[in-house]
DNA sequence: ATAGCAATAGTTAACGCTAACTGCAACGGA
DNA sequence: TCCGTTGCAGTTAGCGTTAACTATTGCTAT
């Protein structure tokens, strides 16, 4: 069916090998030999098989992610990021949704083993190890992408998310906000994470938060948190004294807590301002246009490929790196700065 | 390194091929010496290599999956779709993004040969179908999703466009918009029957469209449309007679187009009524909720995966199979029936 | 001349697995 | 008793490629 290197070397009247050779430029052919045989494999439309080279040298050309949920713009756009960065080195990229569920997780990292993928990349909705270690044993060189694991001592590369909790906090207060509360998500690095800068940042002015006052999205419900937004807000909106600012998880919980809000007759920013995380790409055109962090999922997605590529080339373990990214923050109408549209 | 089927036959004093039947449940096994290698199995936590099962088998377990844009909903959504249904069966997914870059996407198309893939999935940005002739040459199977290509007797799953046009222009004319304009989208597929089902469903009350109300989204700026909908919008607020509805490639293009009405000082849907298509998850968060048309694209990911399975099994051609899903309405406050955020 | 080397091509074996065939013992029916 | 069958395991060969040697020239330096 498809043309194979013995094919070529019938044809030419060579041997297997100088094929092979002239496939990966190796010095001892001649010019003349190297010419017919380029040419010959252009007419013949000569593709290599990668499964047979992946079982000689233990190399497959292709890296692994898993992120829990590709719908999500973040996810999505760490996968497209890196898929374009690879490709360039002939790199194929293997994907996954887990779903977040962590079973699932688990069961798409042995596949990715099983297919002996050069590097495995996780944006994981695990808190237990075990797949990790999995991967250790087999010597897979891995990348934790916007998550990272208690206990693990892996490559990284994610957001700085004490500084997105504290960005976002400072801004509320830097609005004019005195009382703000915390839409909180599960309990994974990056809700804590962000949670501890929005503490941090209350306490840098010698705040504490209310205990009613940090609400949980709870993993009940839609994926996204919409919902989970939607009633973690009703219960701020309950809550004695009432906050003036609200910092959310992510986006979805955002839009989900605004809705709450706007339901109950409440304005934004006026009465209650809201600060998201993700800046997904529709927030210009939301009722009230959302301010929110920005993770830069772009250049996560550029330096988890970088170093992907990196951990491919060479064999021998190396030191885990952390690579933090810094957030920014784009503020619109939800927390005040511009003209609002439902004033 | 990783656990061979030799470790297993050397620890239990057995052949290689005993353990390969065992893992592929072979019948000529005994119970006893079935259970003692499934149990070694266990305990070496044995993957078997895909490489070298690919080799011999020709198959690769893997399917591969071409979109323009993994960041755009529709798309990500059937990637995932895809992903989820072809898991169970031990398949992976090979998933590259052309970035709507022909060239890109014929150089993808070579990378998923290369990896001889089992079934190729491709969302094309192509007008020619050249990369689907050395496809042909492969033998290997393919579906085109979403666009059809002219010329190319080929599976395919994707919307009824026609339908979609005629839905949203009917609707819009139910709605009492007597001068509906579009924006369509470039000449491919999807737009075309959109345009023509946009075309009928005028005739059927024999209207005909305006030259000056069918506009295009133009290929410039930016790949999801907000820019090319908001020019192409502007474009439409200056002819005479000015459109009362207008009916929009896609979701994007039609965020665009309402933000030019609504910087026009017009009203959604009092002056000019809005539907787009896509129905974009944060469609319900939206400044003025958009009426979309809802595309189904979950269910063309299941039933792509579906057929892809059912290629990948049976050895020989078979008739190219074309599956239509049937489009369907989700109206919200840009036309009209429901009431309005920014009246 | 002639060891020694560079340049070029070929030989051999192996990667891990599976398809297809062969071997052998035990059993039952004629 | 003998043969055919059935149940179970092993042997052989090959998938397409590459790593690591080996072989054959012809040339240069001694």
């Amino acid at each position: 069916m498809a043309t194979r290197l013995k094919d070529i070397a019938n044809d030419l009247g060579l041997s297997v090998v100088t094929i092979s050779k002239v496939l990966r430029d190796h010095p001892d052919i001649g010019a003349e030999t190297r010419r017919r045989v380029l040419k010959r494999m252009r007419e013949l439309n000569y593709q290599p098989n990668l499964a047979a080279r992946s079982l000689v040298t233990g190399q497959t050309w292709t890296l692994g992610l898993v992120v829990p949920d590709l719908l999500h713009p973040f996810f999505a756009e760490i996968a497209k990021a890196i898929s374009t960065a690879i490709r360039k080195q002939g790199y194929s990229l293997l994907i996954s949704s887990s779903d977040e569920d962590p079973d699932l997780e688990a069961q798409e990292i042995e596949q990715l083993l099983a297919r002996r993928v050069d590097v495995i990349m996780v944006a994981s909705a695990q808190s237990r190890v075990d797949s990790f270690r999995r991967i250790e044993e087999q010597k897979t060189p891995y990348i934790l992408i916007d998550r990272r694991l208690e206990g693990l001592k892996a490559n990284f590369v994610g957001v700085d998310d004490e500084a997105v909790g504290m960005l976002a906090t400072t801004h509320l207060l830097e609005q004019g906000c005195r009382r703000i509360a915390h839409i909180r998500g599960p309990e994974v690095s990056t809700a804590i994470g962000r949670l501890e800068g929005y503490r941090r940042a209350l306490a840098a002015r010698n705040l504490t938060p209310l205990p009613q006052h940090v609400v949980s999205l709870g993993t009940s419900g839609d994926h996204r948190g919409e919902r989970g937004g939607y009633e973690a807000a009703k219960r701020l909106l309950s809550s004695k004294p009432l906050p003036d600012g609200i910092f959310c998880f992510n986006d979805p919980s955002a839009l989900g807590a605004m809705r709450a809000i706007l339901d109950a007759g409440l304005r934004i920013p006026k009465d209650l301002a809201v600060v998201g995380c993700g800046n997904l790409s529709y927030s210009d055109f939301l009722r009230v246009s959302l301010s929110s962090i920005d993770q830069g999922s772009e250049s996560i997605g550029k330096r988890v490929a970088d170093l992907a590529l990196k951990l491919a080339h060479k064999k021998g373990q190396s030191r885990p790196k952390t690579e933090l990214i810094a957030p920014r923050i784009v503020v619109r109408a939800s927390s005040g700065r511009y003209p609002v549209a439902s004033a």
